[in-house]
DNA sequence: CGTACAGTTGAAAAGCCTCAATCGGTGTGG
DNA sequence: CCACACCGATTGAGGCTTTTCAACTGTACG
């Protein structure tokens, strides 16, 4: 099932970028030998996180980002009083910890919603690096601002749209980074629970029940607990694209 | 009024951070003599836009940063269908254009809500200098982290609170951000329309209308047009720390 | 096999939105 | 200088979406 589960049990197997099967996805294109082998030495160390393990959690010390190997992870933000947000979920080959550079610390929770490996990158090493590897430099600018332009996106779904557009929206965003992994375009696991979901679009777990119900009855999607199965995406598409635009 | 108001009206004359009252605020600190006098390279050229006007606009080619001198900006994404988002308000000190990095095209809208003033700096040299300023490397990298950590916030606002409490957690952002840079702590002039605030807030502007009104009412404000005065800012702090958390 | 937890579904309530009317300031032209 | 128009803001009434509370079902795991 996984396309990614040649990792060794090993934590001290050489860790290279050069030969990860994920480099495209996580490091710049079109590096020459030399600069390949200097960004090999960037990635120290590996990590494992067992499910419901935390990589980090707000108010610890920011030291380094991390790319996701295997697994699946959300990240969260909270309040004093206890309510919180998740505020993204990370597959194999996203950044994560990029919210603990302006303070020195990290100011969310990752959480792997399943068992999970993650190559540590210091900061202090990419930002060395990042000095004399233009294209490292300009990748690191660019996942940054990837991640800014993410979050427009969130707030204009939290800010604009309705429950099911914002499903809608989710489980195509889903299925397309999926798809980008090698995973099929119409079929996918769920990691998360209801609640998480509801987190992360701005809904109670019931009503992303109740929506996930109505897709079914109106024979957008086949659903049986995680497992989801599309099948028709572009209903899916005109629901997000809606906004009764018979104007 | 405006505490920023020695600005000269002529484009040519020597623009040069060293010496700008802002510097504290989008500069990084501690640099020598010879590290402000490079830097002050970065900053090309000034650009005035008027109430109204665009400084960049969505599907723009992305060239260069802007650090707002004067004025007051919104930042907005649209959808195809012709809904669009507010995705923050930026005042003088602060960064705008981040979300171009990416894809080397902006993303979203910057629209002056006020006459306004921006030093515009080349990305490309700023990538360049911080390759050679290790403050400056530091600085880019934090600035784009705050954002990142900002929009968390956001999320977390529209992800999981009341129209009361977004509206006194969007006032007490504002004014704290004013007072941070010489305003008073109680009295605000918002530069936005009511249909502005509540896109922000994901709100429509009636209900961001009724709930000013609610706190009209209360006597945690005083509200004449856009003229707003904190009266109880605590009231605004329990409001926002609410989450009726009698439990 | 039973317990725990995730998920579903129903009914009622709350909150926000929509539509509509009105108010108030600002700016313009007669 | 006043009248009018325009735009932003306010307020009310009714409707719709989502939440809340509750009961119940299904699945996983010891």
């Amino acid at each position: 099932m996984n396309r990614v589960s040649t990792h060794s049990n090993l934590q001290s197997i050489k860790v290279a970028c050069s030969n990860c099967n994920l480099r495209e996805l996580c490091m710049p294109v079109g590096l020459d030998e030399q600069q390949l082998k200097r960004i090999d030495d960037v990635v120290a160390v590996r990590r494992k996180v067992k499910r419901g393990g935390t990589l980090f959690r707000n108010g610890e010390p920011f030291a380094s980002l991390f790319a996701i190997r295997t697994g699946f992870f959300k990240t969260c933000v909270a309040t004093e009083d206890g309510r919180d947000q998740v505020t993204g979920f990370q597959m194999a080959g996203e950044i994560i910890g990029l919210d603990g550079i302006v303070n020195d610390r990290h100011t969310c929770d990752a959480v792997a919603l399943e068992d999970a490996e993650v190559c540590v990158m210091p900061f202090d090493r990419i930002e060395e690096l990042s000095r004399e590897v233009t294209a490292l430099q300009n990748h690191v600018h660019k996942i940054m601002s990837r991640e800014i332009v993410r979050e427009h996106g969130v707030m204009l779904l939290l800010g604009s749209m309705r429950a099911e557009e914002r499903l809608a929206a989710f489980l195509l965003n889903l299925v397309q980074r999926l798809h980008a992994r090698g995973f099929s375009q119409s079929e996918l696991v769920l990691r998360m629970t209801r609640e998480e979901i509801g987190s992360y679009l701005g809904l109670k777990l019931e009503t992303v029940s109740r929506t996930f119900s109505k897709f079914v009855e109106e024979g957008i999607v086949e659903v049986r607990q995680r497992h989801v199965r599309i099948v028709d995406t572009d209903a899916l598409k005109r629901i997000v694209n809606s906004q009764q635009s018979c104007l």
